[in-house]
RNA sequence: CUUGCAGGAUAUCUUAUCGCGUCUCGCAAUAGCGAGAUGAGGAAAGUCCGGACACCAUAGCGUAGCAUAGCGGGUAACGCCCGUCCUACUGACCAUACGUGUCAGUAGCGGACAAGUGCAACAGAAAGCAAGUACAGGUAAUGCUGUAGUGAAAUCAGGUAAACUCUAUGCGGUGAAACGCCAAGUAUAUCAACAUUUGAGGGUAGCGCGCCCGAGUUGAAGGGUUGGCGGAUAGAAUGUUGUGGCAACAUAACAUCCAGAUAAAUGAUAAGAGCCCUUUUGGGAUACAGAAUCCGGCUUAUUUCCUGCAUAUGAA
């Protein structure tokens, strides 16, 4: 993994070496409906309420970067305002948090995040829950490499 | 004090850090990076009207359907806006003039019942198809005639069109997922039916006529694609001043450029200022709501303040 164009930050207090890149551009939405529909029917789920993520590993060289795409839905939010809202902050919660991922696992994986809670959240809960997912996948996405 | 309606203003701001879309410039070359600029609303909403624009054939004729409805004006256009008349209601005013007067406000789907059809509570014998009370007159006889009585209206008319209908005017359809182009890819393959100027089939999405295209079309069973660019943001644009007009609005000059995404940017955190409450420490609140081709309206939602009008309740 090279982040040749993201800043280095001191490591924290008990990771050994970190690189941090909180950036979030457009090539790491997922855009594609073909590799939307396939993460959507085939992906892996991992549920941390309010949140549940669907996750493949992306094989097309095309791409380069993960991707990802936040999902809410109309019925649970019907204000499009809400539904803004929601997605922001997860999206929020994400780019501050993705670093966990990919300084730990090797490879590119195509995301759906799902909202399933009913009220509007706060900052907090997305961003706790979106840790004790990605801290999930980890250990499960690990478990799968030794075992290959 | 509360509520409603109408009109006007308003819809917190600053800094720092981490980010996002678009544009420009520079450096890099297809995992880009850096700097600068810029980035949601008064309703962006509902999608209810009217246009622009695009395609359908050139958008025709008849009929159906829909919409509008005093008069005049504004507008690209409208079902919108302005003015005005009428009708109804409310308030104020009063001179040698208390008049169905003048002024102000509010409301009104405000054409036609001189063609046809329908409808009508209560009262009444009767509001049409069947009848008739009292008194008077008249006849061979009879509601045959008059008056009274009921009612807004009584034997022949009236009321009602937010009843059908008629009249006048307007409306072709679809809707940016329109439409134009580029790239990539597959099957120029198989079977069946109909047809090639004696015309299969298709278009003009209410129907008919007319018109036009036309060499392939339809079905079965399969194969491929579902990417990109344009449309698309300088306009019936905005602001200021002047001129014309009662006004809606028009026009001239000057100035300005003000989102352009597409699984869809406009966000998060912290601090401070402002607002409200509190003696202070401090605490609290921040509505409705998110551009999606673009404009003009209407309607609905909603924060705070101001002005006017109306209404009911409470207190004095």
């Amino acid at each position: 993994m090279k982040y040749d164009n993201c800043h280095t930050l001191q490591p924290q207090e008990n990771m050994y070496f970190s690189v941090m890149c909180f950036k979030f551009t457009k090539n790491e939405r997922l855009k594609s409906k073909k590799l939307f529909q396939s993460v959507f029917d085939n992906g892996k789920v991992i549920t941390a309420y309010p949140l549940k993520i669907s996750y493949l590993p992306i094989s097309d060289t095309s791409i380069h970067k993960s991707q990802i795409s936040v999902l809410v839905g109309k019925k649970k939010f019907k204000s499009a305002v809400r539904r803004n809202r929601v997605k922001r902050i997860i999206r929020e919660a994400y780019r501050l948090n993705k670093h966990l991922i990919f300084n730990n696992i090797e490879g590119k994986y195509a995301f759906l995040i799902l909202y399933i809670g009913d009220d509007l959240p706060t900052v907090e809960t997305v961003e706790k829950a979106m840790v004790s997912l990605f801290n999930n996948l980890i250990t499960v996405e690990k478990d799968e490499k030794a075992d290959s």
